[in-house]
RNA sequence: GCCGAUGUAGCUCAGCUGGCUAGAGCAGCUGAUUUGUAAUCAGCAGGUCGUGGGUUCGAGUCCCUCCAUCGGCUCCA
């Protein structure tokens, strides 16, 4: 006899051999129908999977992540079914489930396949899936898997080489054999709806230098309804794209003449990017930051100097020479060794500091053509960049107030769901990075320290440190569900040595400070662009562009318009008028959709009354106030999203 | 850079298997209308069909080059 602890701490008692799906009969038949996967003690198994000895028992359904990847997962099996049968020459590589949906990796050798060859495949899977197959799980020696895959398929024998004689199982289904350590559900039968979503081209093991394989993504469901409802909300996101808001709301645009990945701010997106600015710069003022301004090129010397050209040189915009051809001047990638130069500047003694220099620098990087995206990555862009020197006592403080300025800055904007990252150097890459291993210790724990400190909840992800010091990077999620790194935060002991960065200790010593480069921001673009894409649109009031427009009834009321519209002006309230002759049905529908966050409408009433009547974005009937109230609504609404910054 | 897809008026899109002067809605302009909470009516104007080649009697439509964009991969100081 065996006992199975459930989740919730209730024991039962089998006869060893048990498999999942009868303790699910157990507990409930109802329940046990929607049972799809499980765990026990931790592993994976298949709900076939006969339990020989005592342990915890989660059992899982569709409704929980850990369903859906087993759901997705077994879907990559019938989908690397259905590309056997109609590739007749396809080797597989891994076909995994992802966050939503799977993809299987195959090499097709000559052929191809694209979008119009979808509606086959899915037809083909769904035909498999009908029939029912139960999914089975078998071991196999590790001699009888090469052998198996020898010859045919050199993709799996790699793989196989590198697992244990022992742990190596395969699963059938239907004819359909795969290498596959688990993790499915019961039957083809499950699946009810499939959609390949898209192809793409993906390196074998993710490296570049290998064959590009085929990925072919999709996504199943249990239900036809639920895969309806999925694309459904695939294309409501895709209207909060900021690619699309940002010509809406004529934010920003970019020319084919000017050149890929060279946004060009419009008026709008200048003025809330100036507004932006001026936020982060008053509460950087208080923090005790000096702004300073550094050009858009450096000789290339400063570069060799900091270790930037031999690592990025070749993959950098190539050197601009000079008439004469007897220098070279690189365009700025990063402020950083501008920056060293001004500290450079001084003579500092160990009560000067910390030093923090600031400035929003433009820099440019020849990023590869295939990885732009709108305006979250981009050739030309500007940093909200920041560099502390700083003794290594003060090290410890100056780190956690970063972190404060970084989480004011989220806090302001209404950022809740990011997640905090530590990158960490790659243990196995040491030439990927520059410095002492001593320095590289030294800079990841006063991260993970400042971290703990702060309670912050963070992941920990070897191998994304910059190739100068590891780094604490805010990461937050687009509409698609994509992370980007917005703010960062690093510390650097190796610059400080490339420049030979120094101060006056109180030893009357010569001592290297430590620097912390910073951006709450990380980009000005890449912070807009995920901005529109949390808000909608629908900036906080404090930073849209226009944050009233008053709609008269008739040209009539032009008059009065003006009037109010001044006193809006004079109380630092943006606001135009559309006096055109439309009728005010019109005139709401487009301010909506123009997403002002106020319209006020004047007509004979208002007029006559010297009153106005105003509408909030969305329909909200905020009344019919004097212009002064409204200025107080106004303000009141401001100071509710923004604190100010207290350090 | 690589794999797959897309590129028609300022915007959103139609244009079937190549066939008469390339269409629509919105925006724009002109006129009428002077309007009370999500589209007033009429008229006008607007396009070297991304670029450059090719096939053809004939190309927006087929083929190739390049450019840009989209979804991924690799990269991301």
């Amino acid at each position: 006899m065996i006992k199975v602890t459930l989740p919730d701490g209730s024991v039962r008692t089998y006869k060893s051999g048990i498999t999942v799906i009868d303790v699910a009969k157990d507990i409930s038949e109802g329940f046990a129908r929607n049972v799809i996967s499980a765990k026990y003690n931790n592993t994976v198994i298949e709900t076939s999977t006969p339990l020989t000895e005592d342990g915890e028992l989660v059992l899982y359904t569709w409704k929980d992540d850990e369903g859906k990847k087993a759901f997705w997962h077994s879907t990559a099996h019938v989908l690397a079914q259905a590309l056997e049968e109609l590739y007749p020459n396809v080797k597989l590589w891994v076909g995994p489930a992802i966050e939503n949906g799977f993809y299987y990796d195959v090499d097709l050798g000559d052929d191809v396949i694209s979008e119009n060859d979808f509606k086959t495949i899915e037809n083909k899977m769904l035909e498999i899936s009908r029939e029912k197959h139960d999914f089975i799980m078998r071991s196999v020696s590790k001699s009888d898997a090469l052998e198996y895959y020898n010859g045919k398929n050199e993709y799996k024998v790699d793989l196989i080489e590198n697992l244990e004689d022992g742990d190596i199982t395969f699963c059938d289904h239907s004819t359909f054999t795969d290498l596959c350590r688990g993790g499915h559900i019961p039957n083809t039968g499950l699946i009810k709806a499939v959609k390949i979503m898209s192809v793409a081209g993906a390196y074998f093991k993710g490296d570049e230098s290998n064959k590009q394989l085929t990925r072919v993504y999709g996504i199943s469901f249990p239900k036809q309804k639920e895969l309806t409802v999925y694309l459904q909300l695939l294309e409501e996101a895709k209207k909060r794209d900021h690619r699309k808001l940002g010509k809406e709301l004529e934010l920003f645009t970019f020319s084919q003449k000017v050149g890929q990945g060279l946004p060009l701010w419009l008026p709008k997106g200048a003025a809330l990017r100036e507004r932006l600015e001026n936020f982060l710069k008053a509460a950087q003022k208080k923090a005790g930051y000096e702004m300073v301004v550094t050009p858009h090129i450096g000789q290339k010397e400063l570069y060799v100097t900091s270790g930037h050209y031999a690592k990025y040189g070749q993959d950098s915009f190539q050197p601009i020479q000079t008439p004469k051809q007897d220098e070279e001047f690189l365009l700025k990638p990063m402020n950083c060794p501008h920056h060293c130069e001004i500290y450079n500047n001084g003579n500092w003694s160990y009560k000067d500091l910390p030093k923090r220099f600031a400035e929003f620098g433009t820099v440019y990087r020849y990023e590869q053509s295939g990885e732009l995206h709108g305006l979250t990555r981009v050739r030309g862009f500007t940093q909200d960049d920041a560099h502390l020197f700083c003794t290594p006592d003060q090290l410890d403080k100056e780190f956690k107030d970063v972190i404060d300025l970084v989480l004011y800055v989220f806090g302001s904007l209404g950022f809740k769901d990011f997640t905090a990252q530590v990158s960490l150097r790659d243990p196995n890459n040491p030439d990927k990075y520059i410095g002492s291993l001593d320095n590289w210790d030294k800079a990841e724990n006063a991260i993970l320290n400042a971290a703990n400190d702060k309670g912050l909840n963070y992941i920990v992800v070897e191998g994304e440190a910059a190739f100068y010091g590891p780094k604490l990077d805010f990461m937050v999620k687009d509409v698609l569900g994509r992370s980007w790194q917005l703010g960062t935060i690093q510390v650097d002991y190796n610059l400080p040595e490339r420049f030979d960065l120094t101060y006056k200790g109180s030893d009357n010593e010569l001592h290297r400070p430590v620097m912390i480069h910073r951006a709450p921001f990380g980009s000005m673009e890449r912070f807009v662009a995920i901005l529109l894409e949390h808000t909608g649109g629908n900036f906080p009031l404090w930073l849209v562009p226009e944050q009233a427009i008053i709609l008269t009834i008739s040209e009539k009321y032009e008059k009065y318009s003006e009037k109010v519209l001044n006193l809006l002006e004079n109380n630092e309230i943006r606001a135009l008028v559309d006096n055109r002759n439309e009728t005010i049905g019109k005139k709401i529908r487009e301010a909506e959709l123009s997403k002002y966050p106020f319209m006020i409408i004047v007509g004979e009433q208002e007029a006559e009354n010297e009153t106005i009547t105003v509408r909030a974005h969305g329909g909200e009937n905020v009344g019919t106030v004097n212009a002064t109230e409204f200025v107080s609504i106004v303000k009141k609404r401001i100071n509710e999203s923004l604190k100010t910054f207290k350090q």
